[in-house]
Order: C-alpha cells, then structure tokens, then sequence
RNA sequence: GGGCCGUUAGCUCAAUUGGUAGAGCUGCGGACUUUUAAUCCGUAGGUUCUGGGUUCGAGCCCCAGGCGGCCCA
C-alpha cells in the first residue's frame, strides 16, 4: 500500500520522516510493558525474530479441531501440524508447560510443551518469552491430553507476533468505555463482540440477498452534497477547496434514489452512511448506516410487507429462526404477519377521545398538560401528535408494529392520504420501543412537492436547522414524470439492535467517542 | 444545554469521622510432566483524572476543568 495514488500528494521520503522512539526504555511505562519489551529486544540481539515475516503453518485451529473429533484421552494421532494462535491461557510447570491458543473465530487449541519432546533449552525459551496475548507458531504432533484435551504437543515452536502490552484480566469484565475505545481488545476478550461483526456481516448480506433475488440495483448516491435534502435533521457540514463551495455529509440518499426511479431504476437500493450532527446516546450515533429502498408502482402497504420480509429473512439467515433471543435472555417472535395500527387511532384510544387531523394544537397540548407530558408550546399540531404519540405508545410497542398514516404536515415527501385529508401515507415500524423503519407511499407530483419545499424552505429560512432547502434539481427530476412509487429507509444499526438487543455502540466497530 | 453519579495498581474493585492507600486476578522469583480461571511458597507494583483551595494532615471537604455513564430538555 506504499504506492503514490494519483492525485494525491505523495508522502515524504521516509529519510525525512522524524525518528520517534515510542518506548524509550525509562520508568515511565508499567512494568509489565517494560518486561515485555525486553523480551523483544533480547529476542533481536539473540538473532531470533520476535516478528517473523513467515511461519511454516499448516492448519488452522478450526481444521484442526474438525479433522480430530471425538479422540479418546492420552491419544497420539501420529499427524504432525504446524499451527499458530494468540496465547490466552498459560499453565507453566516444571517440565510440561501448557498454552491455550485462539484464532480469529474463537476456536481454541491446546498447544503442550514437554521437556523430553521439545529439549530443554525450548522449553526453557518458551517459559522466559512467552506471555498472554503474544501470538505463536507451535510444530508438533496432535494429541490428546490425559484430560481428553485435543492439543499439539510441541516438537518445535517459535514467537509469531510478540505482544508488548498485557492484555486486560479475562475472567472480568472491561468497562464499557474502554471497549468502545479499544475495540480491539474488545474483540479478542469478548465473544459477544466478535459475534456482533459476524450477526452484523451477515444481516447486510442477506438484505443484499433479499433485493438481489427481487431485482432490485443496488447503487451509490453522493455522501458528500451540495444541499442538505432528504429528511429533517441538522447536517455536518464541511468544504471543497477546489469548487470553494461549502458542501453538507448527507443526512439521507433519499432525493437521489427518486432521482434513480425517475430516471428508470425501478427498484433500487442503497447501503450506505449518513450523517446527523445531532445528539448521541444510546440509541443515537452521528454516523449510522441506512438502507433506502424505491419501488415504481408500489404502495406503502407493498413496502410494509416487503420490509417485513427483509427483516424476517435477516433474522432467519443470521440466527436460522424468527424467534429473536435478546442478550438479556427475553424472546420475540417476528414470524408471520406484524400488528398494524394507525397513529390517530391508537393516539385516539390512548387518549379516550376522538383526534383527528383537525384537532387543534390548543387541544393536544391540553391533553399533553393533563398527563404530565412536557411539551413546547410552539409545536404545531403535527408535531404534537406524533410527540404525544411516541410518548402514550410508540416508548411502549415492543413486537414489530407499523403505525400508519401520518399528519401530513410533518411528511413534506410523503403523498396525502388517498381518503383522508390532513395524513399523509407514512407508516413507521416500531420494534422494543424504537422506530426501526419508516416507509412512504412517495409525493411525485412535481407542482405539490414544490409546494411543500418552498414551504420548508420558509422555515430554513426563519432559522429552523433542520428544514431543507429548495433542491431545484430534484424538483426538474420529478418533472420529467416520476412513476408512483413506494419507499422504505431503515437504519442498519437499529435492525442490530432489534436483533441482539444490543445498545448501537455495541453494533457499530468503532462508534464516535471524544478524543482521549 | 440542565441535573445526578462515577473517575484509585496492567484489569476489576475496596478504603469507617479527614489520620501510614488495600484486595483478587495479572506480573516477577521459586516448586511442580497432564493443566485448562491450575495449585503451593515468596514478592513487586500508585502523579488516587488535572489544576487550585481549606486543614497540622485530603483518595475523602470546597472551587474550576477533563473524560465517562444515567435521567431530563
């Protein structure tokens, strides 16, 4: 990777790179590290490679593991292997020394050192060198131990990576911070970790599965936009030098998708970041991952049942059932069809009393007053309805639920309700408390969308961070004749969420901490 | 943005009213040829997040700040 990418400058000759001693051999550092790095250097001023470029390995842990089933106690198999692993347990005696070694998928492999197998002058190398978390190559016939332990027992070993800092106590847990800032200790140290990235890898993968076999184009839209557009939230912005224009990371690729529909792409999705400079918390990051998907001649009832199904065949591909365990032990089901309720309604009999799209806003924030939820008396009426929706029912939905039918004054993208004035036709699936997904019946009349976006505009203008602003391209795209179509976007992370029970920086490798 | 809680050894955590800063694991030295959170004996390891203040004396009290968590907006 040291090659000159065009383009961009090239990197100062190496002569010229400042020469830093990251460990200068002082009191500074813990013992335990010092220690450490003095069995490095006098494993380089004996001639013998702490960092070897090569290692004459053979099988993998897990091969090994699969060739050798079922081996009774105190066997010798007569197959001689070479094999490597991390050090996470080391039983030292006088003259039989004991490793547990792990690779990258967790399977572990004993490796044995014994003085009449491997001579005395190794075994006494490898109980002066070798500490947990070094990672090692280890020549030696497959066995089993008195105790039935498949392992190999050493002919010959040699250092394969040696680690200069001890790895955090395995039998406590790590506070939370530092596994989120070090990940990767996280994920040597804990199994659940390592799950998540494979639960994660395969969840995206089967989505992809899903559009694949539907026909859908998978596609990539800017990240980095001209105009914020696509949602209500406030961007990140930052610049191009050679446009000296100010640019926004997106907040979502919707715009651009309807710009694909428009254009012919008639079912399309994307996987992909966005970007909110809002708040963090636990169910919140400034960067999270999104699935957008556009559907010509579809409905929001179409999409319903299709997100559905993408969330069923998730769960079944990454867990092999539609019954979901959370880390915590509780079970949901998600097979079969989801309860479905409107936003009105439900508001309607939560509340005891008729709301509609015509309930004025003195009204709600009456009913908000009476029980005891706290509201800013600027909101309008929709934005009090679903307020007090999310509040009195949405904190509550546990199952998979779609809410439908939206007050249209909060949807500028959606199209109104085919018979009900004042909705719009949005639905939100709601899942243990939080909105998963949200899918629209699309607005592709050119004259209305405009409408709304002027209006939206005004309010950008008036000073509110999250209304977007007139895209006129957008606008001329959905004149040359966007066919109806339906669309869904549902947050990769929060999909993790519902499926593990996990927190989102639990789902995400390396979440946005502060600086240390 | 506001409130509350936390921050102590490599890791996880104690420390009574303000009175010599401790434990387990890890580490180090030793014993042990069947261990697997090995065991046994011995031992080391600290800028108590940072900076001020009060006090004869501060991990503890006060002020300001950093970082993190929870709740609220």
């Amino acid at each position: 990777m040291s090659e000159h990418i065009p383009g961009h400058p090239a990197p100062p000759p190496a002569e010229h790179l400042p020469q830093v001693d990251h460990h200068p051999s002082d009191n500074d550092l813990p013992e335990q590290m010092r220690l450490r790095l003095d069995k490095r250097a006098r494993m380089l001023a004996s001639g013998t490679q702490p960092y070897p470029v090569e290692l004459p390995r053979t099988h993998s842990l897990r091969e090994v593991r699969e060739s050798h089933p079922d081996l009774p106690a105190d066997t010798a198999t007569g197959d001689v292997i070479g094999v490597t692993g991390r050090v996470m347990f080391l039983r030292n005696t006088g003259k039989l020394c004991f490793a547990t070694l792990r690779e990258g998928d967790g399977t572990e492999l004993q490796a044995m050192l014994s003085l009449n197998q491997v001579g005395e002058a190794a075994l006494a190398d490898w109980k002066s060198t070798v500490d947990l978390g070094d990672h090692v190559f280890v020549h030696g016939e497959v066995v089993t131990s008195r105790r039935g332990e498949l392992s190999v027992m050493a002919d010959s070993w040699r250092m394969a990576s040696k680690a200069v800092r001890p790895l955090p106590v395995a039998h406590k847990e790590l506070n939370e911070e530092t596994r989120v800032r070090q990940r990767y200790v996280d994920l040597i140290m804990r199994p659940t970790a390592m799950r998540m990235v494979r639960t994660r890898a395969g969840v995206v993968r089967s989505l992809r599965e899903s559009f694949h076999r539907r026909d859908f184009l998978e596609v990539e839209t800017p990240m980095l936009q001209t105009l914020q557009g696509g949602g209500t939230a406030r961007p990140f912005t930052t610049r191009s030098n050679a446009l000296g224009i100010d640019l926004y990371l997106r907040i979502a690729p919707e715009l651009y998708l309807k710009r694909c529909v428009v254009g012919g792409i008639e079912r399309v999705f994307e996987i992909n970041r966005n970007f909110r400079n809002e708040g963090i918390d636990s169910t919140h990051s400034p960067e999270f991952a999104m699935l957008e998907f556009y559907q010509a001649y579809a409905t929001y009832d179409t999409m319903a049942t299709l997100t559905r199904q993408l969330v069923q065949e998730a769960a079944e591909s990454v867990l092999g059932t539609q019954t979901v365990t959370l880390d915590d032990g509780t079970e949901y089901d998600i097979s079969g069809e989801w309860t479905s309720l409107t936003m009105y309604g439900s508001l309607s009999e939560a509340l005891g009393t008729e709301i509609t799209a015509e309930t004025p806003a003195e009204l709600l924030h009456k009913h908000a007053d009476s029980r005891g939820i706290p509201a800013d008396p600027a909101l309008g009426h929709g934005k009090l309805v679903e307020h007090l929706w999310e509040h009195l029912i949405g904190d509550h939905l546990y199952a998979p639920t779609f809410v439908r039918d939206f007050p249209v004054e909060t949807s500028p993208l959606t199209r109104e309700h085919r018979s009900t004035s004042g909705l719009a036709e949005k639905w939100d699936l709601y899942v243990r408390g939080f909105e998963l997904a949200t899918g629209y019946s699309e607005l592709v009349d050119p004259v209305v969308e405009r409408q709304r976006l002027v209006a939206q505009a005004r309010l950008a203008d008036a000073g509110d961070e999250e209304a977007m602003p007139v895209d006129e391209d957008f606008l001329r795209s959905l004149e040359y004749g966007m066919p109806p179509s339906g669309g869904v976007g549902m947050g990769i992370d929060r999909l993790l969420m519902a499926l593990t029970g996990l927190g989102i920086r639990e789902t995400i490798l390396f979440p946005l901490v502060r600086p240390e």
